[in-house]
DNA sequence: CTTAATCTGAAACAAATGTTTTAAAAATAA
DNA sequence: TTATTTTTAAAACATTTGTTTCAGATTAAG
């Protein structure tokens, strides 16, 4: 029959999902894509499609390489708090380490609003964080490793929420050690 | 001599902050602009100056207003912790309440890591929202209305920063009811 | 009223945007 | 090898972008 695709698909979208992070969606040029994909538009147009489904693409790929990462990271724990600790302790690690901040919040503040589609796809990235984190959380809970609330689910919110705000913090601060002090105070308030 | 610039600049930048507000930096056009302000690009370039210029104007005047608001709102009241509850949950009905979520979170992780000017601005605004709200938490701590910890900066950028992961929680499920039980959680901590 | 200044609106500008076309190159199956 | 099909690269496409030009309208001062 006739020839085969010549590019490795994963990687194009990998190398788009960087341009994407740094610059945004609508920051983003498709000669900015090309470029760092090193692919020419009618390939990209013949097999991914255009600007918006190579977007789309690209934030699945940020959200489930994550999810993969933090269930492989908080498995081998055995205590509940322990592991909900590692992960909050991760996520800084992350925040105050990587150049660019959280795709998936910058895409929630730039165009998640009113593109439905990125909606839905960073509904299911936070559903998976929640159902994630409040299995633990219910866990230490009854084994009372958690006293400060009982309600597992307010709990588990509260502490997902901190994310967001050490990512601006860092953008405007360049400040590890706010994020750090914040984080141990985080987990304290757990504790006890 | 000669004629007078016709229209107000002021009402002509709030107008164009509107736009800026729902769209951001780079989602807005020109044409979106001069059509919301009702004016030509011509007077435009004139008066104000190019796009960027008038986003700077724009998000000046969106961090000044709002400064002026809560100075307003929070000299009267006399018990730094009661002051410190009110700026909580004011912030949680206009999280709850208006069309977008705040201007100058969507700028910070739009552009302020790329642009210096902007940064500023961002910057200049997180530190008068902290100053307000660190004079309150040091007056509470020594009055013993608060009793959790005694590092006020800490305890200041901990307040702080759950704003922007209530306004991420209501761009992603508009439900206010997960915020207010994370207000309210905030509160209780802060009060023993 | 005249003069001089400058503001305004419409159109024009070049450059950049996302996307498509074209023709040639490349690879597989017969 | 040849025929057939698909991929690719370069250029072209129509729009849209941010910005400027220019002639005429409008105003204030002499």
């Amino acid at each position: 029959m006739a020839r085969n695709v010549e590019f490795d698909e994963q990687l194009a979208v990998s190398k788009a999902m960087d341009v994407f992070w740094r610059k945004g969606y609508n920051g983003t040029t498709m000669r900015d894509l090309t470029e760092a994909m090193g692919i020419n538009s009618s390939s990209l147009y013949n097999t991914i499609g255009d600007k918006h489904e190579l977007f789309i693409r690209s934030i699945k790929h940020y959200t489930e390489s994550r999810m993969k990462a933090a269930i492989k990271q908080l498995e081998p724990i055995k205590s509940p708090i322990k592991a909900i600790e590692k992960f909050i302790l991760s996520s800084v690690y992350v925040i105050t380490n990587e150049p660019n901040s959280c795709l998936a919040i910058k895409t929630t503040f730039e165009v998640a609003t009113t593109d439905e589609q990125v909606q839905k796809i960073i509904k299911a990235d936070n559903d998976f964080t929640y159902n994630l984190l409040n299995g633990l959380v219910e866990r230490a809970i009854e084994k009372e490793e958690i006293k400060v609330s009982q309600d597992a689910s307010m709990l588990t919110d509260y502490i997902i929420n901190h994310f967001s705000g050490w990512h601006e913090s860092f953008i405007i601060h360049h400040d590890k050690a706010r994020i750090k002090n914040m984080a141990t105070f985080l987990i304290k308030q757990l504790n006890q």
